[in-house]
DNA sequence: ATGGCCTCGGTTCGAGGA
């Protein structure tokens, strides 16, 4: 059993992409963020074409997430029950006895403005509803664009980034507050080498340069970390021509 | 250097991303 989540950074560019990428990857579920498509435009035909079926939540511009899978979907849910919010950042649904969650955590944009404690009143809502969720559903996973690097480790420049957004005290606490849950980095789980990156900005030659953050992770309960085996990084759709500026993570479970 | 790149909406620039 295969779980990947990749951030598309907009559906409507890279389904090609996807539809490739999965063509040679063929994971048994994935978890897309930044559809940027409202519901209609979703490409739900070419998608099913390739063998997957699919969940999406989404809206125009901006956001938008979706869940693939090759198993069937049971009962999606859009958003956080808990928090009021009109942007499309949060779908989950039963998969094969896991709650998938997938989810495009807020960017927050700089620590000083009204974003940033958006994203962090988010995560707070995020971690009151996981707690429940984990009360009737103990095998989960979390799966997502985090826009946060959790360590140090996880920067290519932890100097030049101390401090700033995605790299913030606030935003890391908050994202241990989702590990004292039990959920688990399944991508620490395993020897890692070092600077393995999930995101490089498109600016400044910054993927040639590994000038790169992991902020893009999953994260299992113990039910499922005790099935992970192993989680990787695929660079590869990196390096295509016009590609996302988030790469794929993938962990795998015994079945 | 309040930069650089990419996507979208919608026009030839601004917002947002990270």
């Amino acid at each position: 059993m295969k779980l990947a989540t990749w951030n598309v950074n907009s559906l409507k560019v890279r389904l090609p992409q996807v539809l490739q990428w999965l063509s040679t990857s063929p994971v048994d579920i994935l978890c897309l963020q930044e559809t940027k498509l409202t519901d209609d435009k979703f490409p739900v035909a070419e998608i099913e074409a390739a063998g997957y079926q699919v969940a999406f939540t989404g809206q125009k511009t901006y956001n938008g997430v979706a869940i693939l899978s090759r198993y069937p979907i049971h009962d999606v849910v859009k958003n956080n029950p808990l928090f009021e919010d009109e942007q499309q950042r949060i779908i989950s649904a039963t998969i094969e006895g896991m709650r998938i969650v997938c989810a495009y955590i807020p960017n927050g944009q700089a620590v000083d403005s009204d974003k940033y404690q958006y994203k962090l009143r988010w995560l707070d809502a995020l971690a009151r509803w996981l707690s429940d969720e984990l009360q009737s559903n103990p095998s989960l996973a979390l799966l997502g664009d985090y826009n946060i690097a959790p360590a140090d480790a996880d920067v290519y420049d932890p100097v030049e980034w101390a401090g700033q957004v995605l790299c913030s005290d606030p935003e890391r606490a908050a994202f241990e507050r989702l590990v004292a849950l039990g959920l688990q980095d399944a991508f620490r789980m395993f020897p890692q080498a070092e600077k393995l990156y999930s995101w490089w900005d498109y600016r400044q030659m910054a993927f040639r340069r590994n000038r790169g953050l992991r902020i893009d992770h999953i994260l299992l309960s113990p039910p499922l970390a005790s099935r992970c085996t192993a989680c990787e990084i695929d660079k590869l759709p990196r390096k295509w021509e016009q590609p996302s500026d988030h790469t794929p993570v993938i962990a795998t479970l015994t079945p």
